[in-house]
DNA sequence: CGGTATCTTGACGGATCCTTAACGCCGGTG
DNA sequence: CACCGGCGTTAAGGATCCGTCAAGATACCG
């Protein structure tokens, strides 16, 4: 779910477009002037801005200059200005986009989507490191004393499953319901068989294991 | 310098653009139809265009899809039309821009720099390198030995997905729905064939690759 | 219209993976 | 101390998946 920062003076316009934003799947922040929207980006960085250039506290273009200095994200202009040194001035200032009030949804939204196409992929690789392997969950790889691990495909998903939520205790059920599905939830033998696996796989002294532990009669637990 | 290919009918407009790019530092090539685009394309890959949709030949809208199978160049739509269906078409067929006639020359090129802006760097050199093979994703080609190796569009596609990608795994499913559509994405047969020939063209020991390996059930990773 | 390159389809042996069962270990319980 | 349930380990069978080959279908080009 992209986060979209729209800013604009006109609290009709504003609501407008987060009410059509949202129903689009967007998730949606707001912002009435410069200083707020500044102050917005920096506490929670959106993946695309919208910026209207009329602002009552700064000028638009100051916004999108002070925004560039450490964001990356696309920005598409709003404005009521139909001149063309408006339009240049905004885009040589790093604006990625320029529309003219007033304009259609439809066009915004499709603008939207284009430059969203186009922006590399905010979504972090998160990637798992304990003292004795590392899981990449971007890449699908494990690696273990420099070098990469085989795991099958039931194994990655138990793995991840875990990894996914560190320290935190998940049950047999629960497992067994992602990986297998809701109707293998009993079938509790699977998961040992699979657990051995993996640690004989990742752990140093399979009799100690100190990242991949049981909980006797409850689950499994993965610590880092 | 970068090279822009303008497509349009229009031969005083065309005369008119070449002269104000080439001006302006850009490397421009032209063409009147979209039959010639896409061979001028192929035979010279640009690092932007700029496509009328008003075309003699075939419908701009399929020029750009065609281009969109294996070129990821920005686009700038030109088009007579203020329609908003027509912006959206275009937009979400894979174009970046789209600016209605009559335009701004100072526009024009504004929009440009704000496009190659964000274009990744086509002057770095996107090609993969391994022990055995080069692959060039700017210009299509693949080098082992110091002889290029003729891939077939098929392979190309393929191979494009993985080495794009180094060291991530792509499932069956991502080649399949990104190389043949969404409604081949269970033809796990076309994937074995197709990673057969890469191999036995790109690898020195077919029954021990070294940079194209599988991942039994899930996909296929490239290794640099 | 003929020829070439490419794509599709099917079949086979071999490799990999999943399932299942059996056995030993440990801790708790009566 | 004997019993028992839960867990770890191992290995064998069968199911699934993969690499390979080749023939037929299709698209492309002169």
């Amino acid at each position: 779910m992209t986060g979209i920062l729209v800013v604009d003076d006109d609290p009709h316009l504003l609501k407008a477009l987060r009410i059509t934003l949202q129903a689009h799947g967007y998730s949606v922040e707001t912002a009435p002037d410069g200083r707020s929207a500044l102050l917005a980006a920096t506490r929670n960085p959106p993946g695309l801005v919208v910026l209207d250039l009329g602002l009552p506290d700064m000028d638009g273009a100051a916004v999108l200059r002070e925004l560039r200095r450490w964001s990356s994200a696309p920005v598409l202009v709003l404005s009521a200005r139909h001149g063309s040194a408006d339009k240049v001035d905004a885009l040589d200032a790093g604006a990625d986009d320029y529309i003219t009030k007033p304009f259609g949804l439809e066009e915004l939204l499709a603008r939207l989507r284009a430059l969203l196409r186009r922006a590399p992929d905010t979504a972090e690789a998160p990637t798992v490191t304990t003292a004795e392997f590392t899981v990449d969950l971007g890449q699908r790889v494990v690696t273990r004393n420099g070098e990469s691990v085989r795991l099958t495909p039931t194994e990655w998903s138990i793995l991840e499953l875990l990894v996914r939520n560190p320290g935190k205790l998940i049950t047999q059920q629960q497992i067994l319901s992602t990986v297998w599905g809701p109707a293998y939830a009993k079938e509790a033998n699977y998961l040992r068989v699979y657990i051995a696996q993996l640690r004989r796989k990742l752990e140093a002294d399979t009799g100690n294991p100190r990242h991949l532990l049981t909980e006797a009669g409850i689950g499994y637990r993965f610590r880092p």
